[in-house]
RNA sequence: GAGGCCGUAGCUCAAUGGUAGAGCACCGGGCUGUGGCCCCGGGUGUUGCGGGUUCGAGUCCCGUCGGCCUCCCCA
């Protein structure tokens, strides 16, 4: 069998990196503005993190996590997402003691074990933003214009979004409220019960609010008829999410109240929210996220709320670039071209000098004609080239040559600083 | 995990069951040390992989791997 790549698994090229990369740059730049700092947390934590806080009947903890014994017996998986390892790690290094609220972000791989398509990798990347402390719509609604001014940053540079991004937000109640509906729902549910899909049926025991994002017609139909969640909503949670709505109103935010939205991670309460991309795919969901005000707690933490989302890098990279809209490179390249041994090894010594100056240089060692090298020069989209052969050896001279100007003129081979400053003046 | 479509050169794609091709890319030459434009030449292949049917399989059948789409689920 012909070796290849675990499936879902990617290998980037350097075009692909170069993506992963702006987008990177562009998060970093932008959570800084907002106070957030860098942390990294490890891909594999104990299982039982996981089953506590993502919860026993997700369909990502019971079927989607990479979770193997360890060579001493214990159970470990891969990391279906960083809030849980971000929590333990507050918990662990006592860091609420020190610093309150919390601003930490984290950028790195995520594993889950699904059947990959468009949008849809087993390994795939997250920018993971969390905000631990007292939460008020205040700090809910920062943190969502946050997940907006990162996604439509890169717009910027690379023009308007071909699938246009919506904001739907939601609220699931509080333990106030939440059991009341759930009760509702349940025996709401229950009474037609045989007009539910299969999967719906089991969800009934397991999970009832799923039921109301279910996408089968006939679902649908019956959810349509049921009371919704912000029916059932206490004072305070109404009150909570009218000052919500307000405050990103005049943050300038269109937002759609999507009273089925639900989350597949059973630590969510109150505000939720989800960034998708029209008619991007199936995978449309570029940003999610919510509050989590008893994770912490739950996990043996001191009462410490949080707020967090993650950003799907590759779903994002989609919507920024399609398919092939490439990352420029952005700095120039100097490019040698030696005829001969001797002249490698100028070009060896040469190259060195020049990249100690910062610029950026790559030799051609090769054994091929003058016109190969430069084809290839050329083809790299280099704006100089050293041309080394014997006639400018033999005067101890290089011949610099503009590609865009077609011009070249000889410069002394052993005055470095000149060479560079003609480049560099050349180049402005 | 369920269903469907697909897999031929580096890329995009042709080839009624009968000698595996085209465009682009790439390499070389025209031009002995000068890229791009032009002209000439070169096919670079385990038809994803493994079986089967057949005189003969890229083509039909089964399996498998991978991609895409829908579902499930989710970033």
């Amino acid at each position: 069998m012909k070796l290849q790549a675990v499936r879902g698994f990617k290998d980037w090229l350097p075009e692909d990196f170069r993506r992963y990369h702006y987008l990177c740059e562009v998060s970093r730049k932008i959570l800084s503005l907002y106070g957030f700092e860098e942390v990294k947390i490890p891909i594999l934590e104990r299982t039982e993190l996981y089953v506590r806080s993502i919860g026993e009947v997700t369909d990502i903890v019971q079927k989607e996590t990479y979770t193997f014994i360890d060579r001493n017996g214990e159970s470990l998986t891969l990391r279906p997402e960083a809030t849980a390892g971000i929590c333990r790690m507050v918990i662990e290094k006592s860091v609420y003691a020190k610093q309150k609220p919390i601003r930490f972000f984290t950028i790195g791989p995520m594993f889950r074990h699904e059947r990959p398509q468009k949008g849809r990798l087993r390994e795939f990347y997250q920018v993971s933003v969390e905000y631990f402390g007292d939460i008020t719509p205040f700090v809910e609604a920062e943190l969502i214009n946050l997940s907006m001014h990162i996604l439509k940053e890169p717009e910027k540079e690379f023009g308007s979004f071909l699938h246009p991004l919506r904001l739907e937000i939601n609220s699931l109640g509080c333990p106030e409220c939440r059991p009341s509906y759930r009760e509702y729902l349940v025996s709401a549910l229950k009474e037609k019960k045989d007009e539910l899909c299969k999967t719906c049926q089991e969800r009934l025991e397991r999970n009832p609010l799923r039921v109301l994002d279910c996408k089968e017609d006939a679902c649908k139909r019956v959810v349509s008829g049921l009371k919704t969640l912000n029916e059932f909503w206490c004072s305070a949670c109404r009150e909570h999410f009218t000052k919500l709505s307000g405050l990103l109103s005049s943050l300038g935010l269109k937002f759609f109240h999507n009273p089925y939205l639900v989350r597949g991670l059973d630590y969510y309460v109150r505000t939720i929210f989800e960034i998708k991309a029209e008619g991007l795919s199936a995978q449309d969901t570029v940003c999610a996220g919510g509050r989590y005000d008893y994770l912490v707690e739950e996990l043996g933490g001191p009462k410490l709320p949080g707020i967090g989302f993650a950003i799907g890098v590759e779903r994002w990279g989609l919507v920024v670039f399609g398919e092939d809209r490439a990352v420029p490179e952005r700095q120039a390249l100097v490019f040698i071209a030696p005829l001969g041994d001797q002249a490698n090894e100028l070009a060896l010594k040469l190259s060195y000098e020049l990249r100690v100056r910062g610029i950026k240089t790559v030799p051609s060692y090769e054994d091929k004609s003058l016109k190969a090298k430069l084809r290839f020069a050329d083809k790299l989209g280099v704006e100089y080239v050293l041309i080394l052969g014997e006639d400018e050896i033999s005067q101890n001279k290089v011949c610099l040559k503009d590609m865009k100007r077609g011009t070249q003129e000889l410069l002394p081979l052993d005055d470095i600083a000149f060479l560079v400053n003609r480049i560099k003046s050349q180049a402005e």
